[in-house]
This record gives structure tokens, C-alpha cells and sequence, in this order.
DNA sequence: TTAGGTGCAAAACCTTTGCCATCCC
DNA sequence: GGGATGGCAAAGGTTTTGCACCTAA
């Protein structure tokens, strides 16, 4: 794969954030570096990393994707008010994708666990405002 | 919420498969049953049985969701090359939502896992083909 | 030089929504 | 009757794609 210094910006825009941000918010991010850049660039190379395992992705409802800066294992925990995504301490399970495989017979490359529910700050706020999901938050 | 033969059918549409079908998939089978019916309506369905509980919805990559008729907590395994949705019978661990709730500090509703791979199937084709995804496989 | 990357805009895709007719209770 | 629901079609948002131009190697 060929160096741009779009896809560094995107891979950087991603890497140096615990926010787990959208294509758009990506973008957002990126244009304050480059601001003629394009958001099918964004998208485009949002997709080539996470084929290359450079970052993940994190599927959402309604087509909405996140990235992830972490490739390790870790698990996630997504707000359902807010719709943050944030990192869970709970330890991962390496040797769980080998124990299925061999049960099931399915060929297993990773699993994902997901929790949901409402982030404290949402509970502050007892549900009644959508907090924002600020790309350096 | 009232009765109406649509969302009747809609909900037995989920219910009587075990391969998570998409809004697509389910409006393809309930237009058998019934021709005049609405993909608006399939959608808006959906969403309330899942609101009601009589659903669960899973979430997929590109903007294309599964449901699934089966609310009892249990696992998913999704191939990677055909994109079908198994159900893995790894034990579901009823305790850890709990337990990460009790370590965080978050309110925890619910958890999925999912494995990701390559189904036996498709395997067997040695990933050259897309198998298709049959509602009633 | 040239294969790969970008920017732009249009298209594709999935899902939601507004409106009026219809149906359940 | 009255409010919930359906059918239809248009709108909405996200992601992909075609093409001409540009750029790293």
C-alpha cells in the first residue's frame, strides 16, 4: 500500500482517540489538517485499514460504523442514550475462539462483546438530554 | 399495542427460522401470506417488536440488520463470506452484566458475543463462492 | 513512467417518515 | 367514533463508485 498522507492523517484521526468516531467525525477531524479532503476518502481508506488490521471496525445500528485505534482484544461498552462507545477493563478471553471452533467445527478468527446500557454521564443527566460525542472526549 | 394481522405475520415470519433474516428477507416471506404489504410497514414492525421485547435485533456492518425471534440470552457466530447468523451454544453467562456493572459503574442492560469466521459451509466451498442465505435455511 | 490515490459528484443502499385511507377495539 | 395501523412514496442518512486529475515510487 502506497503512503498518503491522507491515509496517515485518517489512520492518526483514529489512533489518537479513545472516542472510537465515526467516518464523519473522522472526516470532521481530518479536514482541520487537510481541508480539502474528501469524504470518500474517508471512507475509502477507513475501509483499506481495517482490511490491512490497522484499525477496527465496530458495527452499529442504522449503518453507522466506528473505528477503533486498538486491534489488542478488548471488550466494549456502547451507551444507548448517547451512543458513546467506550473501552470495558474486562479481561479477554484468547483462548475462547479455539475453544468454539473446536466444539462447532466453525472456522473462528475473533469474537466481540458487546455490553449496552447508559454511560454514567448520561445517568448524571438522569436520560433527559442526548450528550454530545465530543471526537477528543 | 393493538393486533394487526401485518405485524402477526411479521413476528412469525421471525420466530419460524433459525437464520436471522434481515427486513428484506422477512418482507420477501411475508408477501407470500400477504401481497400487499408494505416494506415501510415491515420495517416499522420490526422496530416496535423489538421495542416490545418480542424481538431481538442485531446489529450488522453496512447499514443491514438481523433480527432474531429467540430472546433468550444466547451467542452468535457470522460468516464472514456468506454473512448468515448462526446460534452458538456456548453457555450464556447470566452474571456478567452484573459483575462489570458492579467493577464500572455503568448501568448495564444487556450483552452479545459474536463470533466472527468462516461457516462450515462455506468452507466446503473453499470461500470461492457467495452461498446465499436462504430464509428458511 | 505508471500504478495507485484523491476529489468530486452521483448513485446505491437501507431505513425512516408524512399523509391519508383503513382497521381494530 | 377514535386512535392505532397500513400502504405508498418521498426523504433522510450512510456508504460506495466512476472518472478525471494528481502523486509517490
Amino acid at each position: 500500500m502506497r503512503y498518503s498522507r491522507q491515509r496517515e492523517a485518517i489512520l492518526a484521526a483514529v489512533r489518537n482517540t479513545t472516542s472510537h468516531p465515526t467516518a464523519d467525525s473522522v472526516y470532521a477531524h481530518v479536514r482541520n489538517s487537510i481541508p480539502g479532503i474528501s469524504l470518500g476518502t474517508v471512507y475509502r481508506n477507513l475501509r483499506l485499514l481495517v482490511e490491512a488490521g490497522e484499525l477496527r471496525a465496530l458495527e452499529g445500528p442504522g449503518g453507522v460504523n466506528r473505528y477503533d485505534g486498538c486491534t489488542n482484544g478488548h471488550y466494549h461498552f456502547r451507551c444507548d442514550v448517547c451512543g458513546r462507545v467506550l473501552d470495558i477493563d474486562e479481561p479477554f478471553d484468547v483462548d475462547l475462539d479455539g475453544e468454539v471452533a473446536a466444539r462447532t467445527g466453525l472456522e473462528i478468527r475473533c469474537h466481540s462483546l458487546e455490553f449496552r446500557g447508559v454511560c454514567t454521564e448520561c445517568q448524571a443527566q438522569s436520560g433527559a438530554r442526548i450528550c454530545g460525542v465530543p471526537h477528543e472526549a
